[in-house]
DNA sequence: TTGTATGCGTTATCAC
DNA sequence: GTGATAACGCATACAA
């Protein structure tokens, strides 16, 4: 079971490589008959061209590299924030016949965007979970210098005009919020994420612009953070129980962060509906799965995988170079942690 | 900003192309003063092997292929059962310098492991969430005849000998029911995923096994069927409810049935812990997201991937070729929903 | 220890 | 329409 060859379809359909070649990659001139020749002879011997030679003649890999953020045993990012944009990615390059190539990269280790571009490992990239570090910036700036085919997802970087796909972070946090406010809630709390993210910024303004907008004075103390794990939700609800009496709704930056607030709290007496409402962010599917259900922030990153992956292969295919900055729009969703169980009983 | 090659390398340090090779390959015979003048060239012109090049000179794409099973928008698989699993491989591959090729194989077409292979874009793969269906079994057998490198993850098939890394879920099945049985419970029903997985049938005889074990009778209608979905939980619970007098504990192939089932009973008005005890499988993170938090058997996931990234890379760097099966240990997990309310207040 | 020469399987540019 | 052939950047067997 040897490899088989295009000079050994050639042969067989008693043709010239070239001609093997031309069938296989649909160049104009061609006789139909000849045309049938070969493919009878390709099908016989099962031929497959191969991928490694031609990727080395064009100088394309075919691939698009995909980096995520990794630390072992350790989800930073949620598996649904994850996969879902992964999906996204993984439909548009199927249908235009490119490769997906993962690479995980791990925080500590320096980031060298451009020698995987030198490597020829991949044609073009998509960045997810970068974050405003030193470091990142200087590389994703040099990636932008040279004009290499790239996409942020889900970060922005002030003063930078990076090719991105993001979210509307600001108008999702500020309906959030409005939401709160026009269900009378006034003494709303703020969980928000790592400041390394520009999405992180992007939510405190929409937060506090909504309070403002109602006349709301703003409190610093309101404002807790955490990491976007559960677990650093349920530990600030350590904090936050100590002034319950004051807060009487949290706005959340995303699910798992509320989910863990809403367990700590919960450890303390209080009760998402009965003493404050809750809101979080992501729309992931644990929303449906806790009680009360939690009201969310779609965010549609499925689209977002896709439309990153549009801008790398238009970079690619049709040479587009301009800054591409899109933000997606989100929507809000309005579940039972936003909803008081006294009106229930009305 | 043209590309660099490794003749200006060659040029620059005063040394021929094959040195400098060697000097990137690390070959032995080498005088440490050549190699530090040619590292020294390759640092100043920013040198990069091309590594489509490599590939093509080696004939090896230094890719490894993970199929996953894909349906746009609709994740059979749970992301958390994903996530962990690429995460173990991409951090075996990526300990042994390989690439990790992301390969979204939707259900309806047909599967072409085989030229895969040929075209040379992987040199082993991974295969996610293979089914018993017709076309499949055949075509990894192909695989498997040619011995390609290639592992399946959490699925055997009847009959072959595949190379593969799967659980315990025999006994992590009939551990589970075990735990229900010693806790008091008799008439313990089993809400499993479809039949095509080998997972489902391991545990059914487990669920099996562990009943007739305590001398209790089987009964074919306390056996449901879900897709391993919420959703296909939830509407389960809508035939379930129908007999949940004579019901008083569930065991559910996976975490996310679990859920939906309960939030169904409980529409039902049955809740667990006061009705009925409830177990999962996977130990997924909503386990913890849920109230009562749910008991669950612990599958190591990641440990799985990393082993099935293993054994391809075996296949690969060392030749091995025989049959390679193993079944890693699972855990069971306790937390609330197995324990009666009654036995709190008590 | 280092240089020379061949080949990897295509694509693409010439001729014919 | 089709056949020859250079080029792609590297690894490696063989020569020196």
């Amino acid at each position: 079971m040897t490899i088989v060859r295009r000079i050994d379809v050639a042969n067989l359909a008693g043709v010239s490589e070239a001609t093997v070649s031309r069938v296989f990659n649909n160049v104009k001139p061609l006789r139909e008959e000849t045309k049938q020749k070969v493919l009878e002879a390709a099908r016989q011997l099962n031929y497959q061209p191969n991928a490694l030679a031609q990727s080395f003649a064009t100088g394309k890999s075919g691939n698009i590299g995909v980096i995520v953020p990794y630390l072992p045993k350790v989800n930073i990012i949620s598996t649904h924030y994850f996969s879902e944009i992964l999906g996204g990615i993984g439909m548009m390059l199927a249908k235009n016949n490119y490769n997906l190539l993962l690479i995980f990269q791990s925080p500590q280790e320096p980031k060298n965007y451009i020698q995987l571009f030198n490597s020829q490992k991949f044609d073009g990239c998509i960045i997810l979970g970068a974050k405003d570090v030193p470091g990142e910036k200087e590389e994703i700036d040099m990636l932008h210098q040279l004009s290499h085919p790239y996409c942020l997802v889900n970060q922005t970087f002030e003063g930078y005009s990076f090719h991105s796909i993001d979210a509307e972070h600001y108008k999702g946090s500020f309906d959030a919020v409005s939401l709160l406010l026009k269900k009378g809630f006034r003494k709303i709390a703020f969980l928000n994420g790592p400041s390394e993210y520009s999405n992180s910024t992007e939510r405190l303004k929409g937060y506090q612009d909504a309070l403002t907008s109602f006349g709301i004075e703003l409190h610093s103390e309101w404002i807790f953070r955490g990491n976007y794990s559960r677990t650093s939700g349920y530990q600030v609800a350590g904090e936050m129980a100590l002034m319950m009496d004051h807060i009487d709704a949290v706005f959340a930056a995303n699910d798992r962060m509320a989910i863990g607030l809403m367990q700590g709290l919960n450890q303390h007496g209080y009760t998402v509906g009965r003493d404050y409402a809750l809101i979080g962010y992501d729309d992931s599917d644990v929303t449906t799965m806790v009680q009360p259900q939690l009201s969310s922030v779609h965010v549609p990153l499925f689209e977002m995988g896709k439309r990153a992956a549009e801008v790398v292969l238009n970079a690619i295919l049709k040479g587009h170079t301009k800054p591409f900055q899109e933000n997606l729009p989100v929507t809000l969703i309005e579940r039972d942690s936003t909803n008081h169980l006294m009106e229930e009983m009305a």
